[in-house]
DNA sequence: AAAGGTAAGTGAGTTTTACTTACTAAAAAG
DNA sequence: CTTTTTAGTAAGTAAAACTCACTTACCTTT
């Protein structure tokens, strides 16, 4: 999955990166950083890199790459589109519990910058996002789900609730109860929270 | 609402990194533009802000003054707790909709930036949010809303729900049908996806 | 083993950009 | 009429992102 055929130089960039964003925000990380923390020179970024954002998203990428492996793990177990569904919530959560550099630039330094839809980072997350749109499917067609509703906006109340729910502890870096988080979710949109 | 008493180059600026706002996003959008855009020298910004992202935040904070007090006066029909959660979220929507630049910098730039958290602008949002927990703890002492959910939680997947709804079309300048998004979100939060 | 080619890495620039500071002109206050 | 405050300027600085011409070392081929 990670490509260790990269050179020794490369290799030591992306790890520096990934280490400074443990406790900085992206911006805050300068390329003069990242080289020294790395033990290279400024320029040997470049060589590799078509700029700063460049190498985020491919630090990104290679989180990604092992956050959908462990997705696909641990949808195994589920039979029922709901369990499945319930099952992405709480990896997800999960790893943003867990990853919290991974989070933070998922969540937060992404999405200012029109490049990243158009990186590899991005095109990853989209096939994520469209199997999750196939198990809403699956499910309207089970009768699991009611086939009333409109299965993106399906996708949307609860990727938003995910994001929305780990979001402001990442930024203040505080506890998440994975369970309890994946319970909240689950029970809000899956059964409602109108009374009757 | 808008101080009229601001000095002219103080209005001029604040209305040209509104302008700029419009088809560029803030990071690329260089002091230089503002200045060039409002008439002015580079100078005086940091006469009236400490710096671009304290302009950013003034910005910000006129239009989220706006935005309140139009959600204050859709939420007086209201009767029930639903009902004023649903208006809450029309006019969320509705608003993204109208007001594209604000709805980025709500959505998309603000975030980044720690300093954004103690800004006059956060500290209204945070009001805004507070008022919204109020009416879901009413609406479970209404027995309108289950009382088994935590209301944080519903408050973050309604939230969620809003921002995910919208923040795609933002970006990539698609059409925001508000109706739809409201209905779509409400029915799935208000009666759940689980057909049983 | 010598030559040539290529990949890895360097380091000294350049340019851009946010921000500073010392100044001026004009209006308000006393 | 003088002093003080306010609005604004112009030139400059420091730091950051990015460039580019160059070196070193290794691999391949004759």
């Amino acid at each position: 999955m990670i490509d260790e055929k990269y050179p020794p130089g490369k290799r030591k960039i992306i790890k520096a990166l990934r280490t400074l964003l443990e406790d900085r925000e992206f911006n805050s990380v300068t390329t003069s950083d990242i080289a020294k923390t790395a033990g290279v020179t400024e320029g040997l970024i470049y060589k590799y890199f078509a700029n700063k954002r460049d190498l985020l998203y491919q630090v990104l990428k290679e989180h990604i790459d092992q956050f959908l492996f462990k997705v696909e793990k641990d949808l195994e177990g589920s039979l029922s589109s709901l369990d499945k569904l319930k099952a992405i919530v709480h990896s997800s959560v999960y790893s943003y519990a867990k990853h919290r550099v991974f989070a933070k630039m998922l969540l937060i330094e992404v999405r200012n910058s029109p490049d990243y839809f158009s990186s590899d980072a991005c095109n990853l997350i989209r096939l994520h996002v469209k199997n999750i749109l196939g198990i809403i499917e699956t499910g309207i067609k089970n009768c699991e789900i009611k086939e009333t509703l409109n299965p993106i906006a399906i996708r949307e109340v609860l990727l938003g609730a995910i994001e929305q729910g780990c979001i402001s502890k990442i930024i203040f870096n505080r506890k998440i109860d994975v369970d309890k988080i994946t319970e909240d979710i689950c029970d809000i949109v899956f059964n409602g929270l109108s009374q009757n």
